[in-house]
DNA sequence: ATCTAATAATTGTATATACATAAAATGTAA
DNA sequence: TTACATTTTATGTATATACAATTATTAGAT
């Protein structure tokens, strides 16, 4: 459906006005469909984002700060997200023994278990809820990456 | 940049899994950057964007539910949202003769003159952040409107 | 060695979001 | 009319986000 016709408006200024407001929209409706998904594991999107990036480590301790740089918000909030982990038992934390104010984070046996019980979902959960074919999912994919710039 | 550069991830499971990660970390991109521009204004984005609701109907009342349908987040506060705009006297609200449980809001010229004094920097923004040629936000846009299905 | 700046993580705070529930008004059926 | 369900808005609450400030440690300059 077109966004015009979704959020009632008559007509964008231009294709960079419609972007922006079908980016945002686009997002809401799918996070909104997603959320069901993790709610039944006590888990955020981005706790469940968090525990990817531990599990992409194999086992390497990261530090808070990588955790941030690799986040999918920028804006949020590592540390407290790690506290949030750490309180379910998916990650230990440990202080870095060649700097002393960083702190490594890894996730463990039961972050790695929760990760992979949900896992198959999400991956049939985003297959199923792109309706896009194949070759459009890789065009967008570029699209997204060159808006970035 | 590719998005597996930006979050330092090896690859993906297929193009699905992938543009849903790049969905959500482009928007985040765009948010942090565009999140500049309200704030000189004491304005969240949402609150910019219902303001334009509001001016779209050109004087006539809409209901906090009609509000809420329109607005890009379909999960955020219609009702607290409104408040806010008026506590700024940007918009008015007024019982509904004919259904005394809806309320109707209408725009200020206060209102009005804060987002005439806001859009000129915000397609100005909008198109300077979008690194995509008109054609390829044209192809954008197609492409999420199907991606909602 | 000491002073200063920079970095890493945490904490504080105000606002926003997500979701459940409550309160008020309306519609409908007996 | 009464009873009950539905609709519309507002409120309560827990968590998340945005951003500032603080604390602890390290790096670099003099």
């Amino acid at each position: 459906m077109r966004i015009e016709d979704e959020i009632k408006q008559k007509a964008f200024k231009d294709p960079y006005n419609k972007v922006v407001v079908n980016l945002l929209y686009t997002h809401s409706y799918f996070v909104t469909k997603q959320s069901a998904l993790f709610k039944p594991y006590g888990l955020s999107p981005e706790q469940y984002n968090v525990m990817r990036i531990l599990r992409g480590q194999q086992g390497k301790p990261i530090t808070v700060s990588s955790i941030q740089d690799r986040m999918l918000n920028k804006m949020s909030n590592a540390s407290r997200l790690v506290e949030k982990l750490k309180q379910k038992g998916y990650v230990v934390r440990e202080e870095c023994p060649s700097d002393r104010r960083q702190v490594d984070i890894v996730i463990t046996e039961s972050g790695l278990d929760i990760l992979n019980q949900l896992e198959e979902s999400v991956y049939a959960f985003n297959k199923t809820v792109v309706n896009l074919s194949e070759e459009e999912t890789i065009q967008l994919n570029e699209l997204l990456d060159k808006f970035r710039g």
